[in-house]
DNA sequence: CCTTGACTTCGAGCGCACTCGAAGCCCTAC
DNA sequence: GTAGGGCTTCGAGTGCGCTCGAAGTCAAGG
């Protein structure tokens, strides 16, 4: 139940208010098949996420991906970045609305911080909650195995 | 993350044995509407599941609820009791199949509890990993609420 | 030129765990 | 006797989050 403030893994932590200009430079506006983007099946690869999740996620509004003159995706390091923070979203049972209405915000630009903390904070509370409850079901699992010894006399 | 021995809400996990004769005094064939048991509706209540969701889970095979000569049924402590750790388990999101898994094994009596530790185990074990992932999204969350105080510098 | 294969879109299908509704039965109260 | 309410069964429907398959496009390699 400790509270790390030590970026979990602090690439991709980072990488996800980067686009749409939330401050500081604006995107490079990259060409499509730039630096470092990835075709879709090395994106899948490189998250765990499979390609059809990937056009998924897409289609329901969480990523906008740049393409490439015949229409392929090019997921640079935002998109992976982003990806990837919607799976530790999704790990923690945010249901996909939430995750929408979240990104919804970082889209629209600056200026609406405090909405998307308060969706944040709204989730990490009940992620707590649901801590806690896990921890007394399995409390119930683990006094059910022990009783699992001295059958009888629980 | 402490692993806690005190019964956690001991009345409800004893019991959940006591069916089939597993041990001790075989079940005493009680006679339909006994002494305190429920019809549906109250069942539910007390469960806090409802009678819709008691019916299924008896429909799939997870409880054998008495009934009187009308057909209706009668929920005694034991099946009461089978439906509170059937909802932990759900809780810690086993899967509906590994929970009917179990009831088989406690419903095929006494000699394979082995088998129903086995089970259990190694069901712990996964919600313990999930319990670590999932501490492990909420640092991400909790970095990601943090830094929308000092945006943009991480 | 033709094949190969990775990509595209679209809509349908799936697995899970319920959840609901229709039609009917039975008991009690009036 | 009859109205009401709570129960019964059965099968179908729902919501979620993917998951899949068909049919088509495009670029590179032989």
């Amino acid at each position: 139940m400790t509270v790390a403030l030590v970026p979990p893994s602090a690439d991709l932590v980072e990488a996800e208010d980067r686009d749409s200009a939330s401050c500081g430079a604006p995107a490079p506006t990259l060409p499509p098949n730039g630096p470092q983007s990835l075709p879709i099946a090395e994106a899948a690869e490189r998250t765990g996420v499979t390609a059809h999740t990937l056009r998924y996620y897409e289609r329901i509004g969480l990523l906008d991906v740049p393409r490439d003159h015949a229409g392929r995706r090019w997921y640079t390091e935002t998109e992976l970045a982003r990806v990837v923070f919607i799976t530790r979203l999704r790990l923690t049972a945010m249901p996909i609305r939430n995750v929408q209405a979240y990104f919804r915000l970082v889209d629209a630009g600056p200026g609406n911080e405090a909405e998307r903390l308060a969706l944040l904070e709204r989730h990490r509370s009940e992620v707590k909650d649901r801590l806690i409850e896990l921890q007394a079901a399995l409390d119930v699992i683990d006094f059910k195995i022990a009783t699992y010894g001295g059958m009888c006399d629980p």
